[in-house]
DNA sequence: ATAGATGCAAAAATTTTGCAAGGTG
DNA sequence: CACCTTGCAAAATTTTTGCATCTAT
């Protein structure tokens, strides 16, 4: 079940990039994952798959895919960033995250999701219009 | 129009901490901002006013606040906090931050607040009773 | 007086960058 | 084969820490 997704390639190819090993695996990596991976845990996992990806590709990966809008990066609040495939682990794409100010444990819930799409949708038409935004993500953890 | 809150620093006497000048020229600092300051704004504005704090007291006396609750940390993504008094610019108690990914300009907003605020109750309350968590805060920048 | 706070500089931790070498389309 | 990507190590940035000294209560 690898992540070898023939859109992404494609898009990729399309947008003048390669579609390397290392970028395969760290998508791999990013769509088995069930929780929100730092750049480090990001790493040690290539690394099982391929010992000799470096710290610099998974950073240089993970900012090309963040730019591309296929991951997300996060900032919780513990000096290092997480990064989640948009969409990705199994469940709803819409999702928001409870961290623990004690422990840190991420907990995603998609409580009132409904109400809370639709009243986002009324804010981000209103603020594109006031402001001139064009919204392309939003984020919501609770710390 | 000194910060020099009473409140606040009664707040802190009871504790057991020490309402000190560095820390009465941060409040001030952050009372008086109109923008989301990092350590390092705060560090070279509170030099202006004693230029013998260091570096390590701003982030100390930010890490106090935030504990204490004064003080909400936010992490826009791009590398390094900011910080901003909870209540404080003069806006309304409760506000979101339009973030723009290409010149990092960040709007406050409160469209739609009043409707945001009761889902959010309605969402803080559920989780509360389905997590076990008690809700401290939110933060919903769009990025 | 005394526990808490500070300043300085060094250390830690995370992320970025330069460049020669390698791999992909 | 051209050009994008990588690995490595060094550098840059932001934040934290140790410790002697200072200071608010």
């Amino acid at each position: 079940m690898r992540y070898g997704n023939p859109w992404i390639r494609q898009r990729m190819i399309e947008e003048g990039m390669r579609f390397t090993e290392a970028r395969r695996a760290i998508l791999d990596i990013l769509g088995k994952s069930l929780q929100h991976l730092s750049a480090e845990d990001i790493y040690f996992k290539v690394r099982r798959i391929n010992p000799s990806v470096g710290f610099a590709t998974v950073y240089r990966t993970l900012d090309v895919l963040t730019r591309m809008g296929i991951v997300q990066r996060f900032d919780f609040g513990d000096g290092k960033a997480r990064y989640e495939l948009i969409g990705g682990m199994g469940k709803e794409e819409h999702h928001h995250h409870l961290v623990c100010t004690g422990c840190r444990k991420i907990i995603d819930y998609t409580d009132f999701i409904d109400e809370e799409k639709e009243l986002i949708n009324k804010t981000e038409q209103a603020l594109a219009r006031k402001y001139g935004f064009y919204i392309t993500n939003h984020i919501t953890p609770v710390q």
